[in-house]
DNA sequence: TATTGTTATACTCTATAACTATA
DNA sequence: TATAGTTATAGAGTATAACAATA
């Protein structure tokens, strides 16, 4: 911290990333995700969805029944930004909401067969939309990169 | 389009992720992102500073002299995003614009001495909260990962 | 008292269009 | 007419606290 003035490069091919920042595993990880992240909502809006309605909608096919507070455990969301979620979802007529026996305040998540199918239709234009995006990877390196993001971020903290 | 009702699984382990969600780079991404982008936030904070000052700093310390519009392109962000970064930094007094020769209209991005000296800080920071939260993944997975991101975003497209 | 879902709110990040002053 | 920077604004995404109904 006492030391000199100038530790940086100062000649440069127009547009390379700073030193400093180029160790630095977020902001790649940073790009990577907006780049991804806004493609995918491309993709789902003809479908009537967004990153965070699919999701759900995915998550609530795969466990049918589950509980709001549950769900957002499952996205890593907070259980009061889930609300408008499931309440678009609900209005969409993709979901139901039913009460369980002995306890009225949980609300249980079902798919209808109209969500269902709508949620076969979104996977399979996400897993095209990842081929296109991620053509760059093969499929080998593909799964090491989800393995080293899961090594990160583990899935359900 | 036409096939089965039931293609999902219907026993989990409590916590699981949905099987179409599984083979996705997307979500892996997102979690991952959302953790080091949270973490980093926290950890500049006691600087006065955030992730996009931050890394504005980082290019203006390592390209001094650059163009505000050549900034944007290297953050990945629009020039109408950038100024309010640029005018916090200039506040703080860690950066100063200068006019240029033959073209009033652009501005020219230095760092003062204080500028550099917090940029070292902060580059250290960010190093240290990598290690700490990367502490999974061995250095030669931590470089596999920010190659395999680039391929996916490459740097200043 | 604690918990489930809800409301309200605020803050960050990003995108878009229109403006100014220069060129 | 085009460009650099700016302003204004809108939309996502996320975080927090407080509330009602129920346990």
């Amino acid at each position: 911290m006492t030391a000199g003035t100038e530790s940086r490069g100062t000649d440069h091919e127009a547009g390379s990333a700073p030193l400093s920042l180029r160790g630095l595993v977020g902001p790649a990880l940073k790009r990577a995700h907006h780049l991804l992240h806004s493609e995918a909502g491309r993709c789902l809006e003809p479908l009537g969805l967004r990153g965070a309605t699919y999701a759900a909608l995915s998550v609530i096919c795969d466990r049918p029944g589950l509980r709001q507070g549950e769900l957002a455990g499952v996205l890593s969301a907070e259980r009061s930004n889930t609300v408008g979620t499931v309440e678009a979802l609900e209005a969409a007529g993709w979901i139901e909401r039913r009460r369980i026996e002995g306890d009225r305040r949980v609300w249980t998540l079902l798919p209808t067969e109209a969500g269902r199918s709508l949620c076969r239709r979104a996977d399979a234009l996400m897993q095209a939309q990842e081929d296109r995006m991620l053509a760059a990877l093969p499929p080998r390196d593909r799964a090491r990169l989800i393995t080293l993001l899961e090594r990160i971020a583990p899935p359900e903290g």
